[in-house]
DNA sequence: ATATCATTTCGCCTTATAGCGAATTGATGG
DNA sequence: CCATCAATTCGCTATAAGGCGAAATGATAT
């Protein structure tokens, strides 16, 4: 009990597993498509993804090739639910995700085919190389 | 934003942590008290206290000697109160909760001078040395 | 079968953090 | 003042965790 809390709860503490998390509010996304989004190796995004996962937060989907995952639907354990929600109701003006979520309207007007090969390269508009944890960056 | 949501979450993820607010609920507490049940070095405890107090969980109160913790009653920070609302919510039949409750009302029964003084030898009944975070260990 | 390619796992490094004992702080009471 | 004592801060150690590149996995397509 205090345990899988504390499994959740840690899922929820690290700012690129929240990145990931408001992602999804806006529907399933493939891994490269997460990658490319945060800017992070796809074996760091792949441990991350895995910890949400593990945390009851986020479900998978195997397509072909590609993997999407997706906010959990059904509830894995107690806690999940209600941190789901947390997070949901939370950071609604946060440049970071506002920034993600500027960045993901660009990922989705490219094929995802494209994109796993060329990853931020495949982007047509010019997206600033690192967002960063410590501003908003945003060139708007 | 993002950094102050995940200050707020990186302190109720810790399950030392988690037991502190726990113990809160019933109402303020002072170091002694709270080092006492929890089993752990003040200055483990101390430090404790003072992640939550940063994350705007609690706030303090001092008199006399002795200092007193209790849970936030002002929104410090934009998380704090639904992090709050959401650990009330959580771990109702925690075995580890409950036995830290059980503890709790021994330490009640004395006065904190004495349980300053003595710590665990100062309760009365028998009281497992360490209720650790594997299993429920008590007596009943 | 074999090659390709998205994803995951593994090994490693660096940083962050829980825990403690010792020293410091700050209020109380001689 | 000076001693006492609860609480905090300071070093320190051990473990956990985020990040990456390289190797392994597993499905697809030739």
């Amino acid at each position: 009990m205090l345990e899988t809390f504390e499994t959740v709860a840690k899922a929820v503490a690290d700012p690129s597993r929240v990145r990931i998390l408001k992602l999804l509010e806006s529907g399933e996304l493939c891994v490269c498509q997460i990658t490319t989004v945060l800017d992070l190796a796809p074996a760091t995004i792949s441990k991350h993804l895995a910890a949400l996962k593990t945390a009851g937060l986020l479900q998978q989907r195997r397509d072909g090739k590609w993997v999407y995952y997706r906010l959990a639907e059904r509830d894995f354990n107690d806690y999940a639910r209600s941190f789901l929600d947390l997070v949901g109701a939370s950071l609604k003006d946060d440049p970071t995700t506002a920034e993600d979520h500027r960045v993901l309207a660009l990922v989705n007007a490219v094929p995802v085919q494209v994109l796993c090969d060329q990853g931020r390269a495949a982007l047509s508009s010019n997206v600033p190389a690192n967002q960063g944890t410590s501003c908003c960056g945003g060139i708007s």
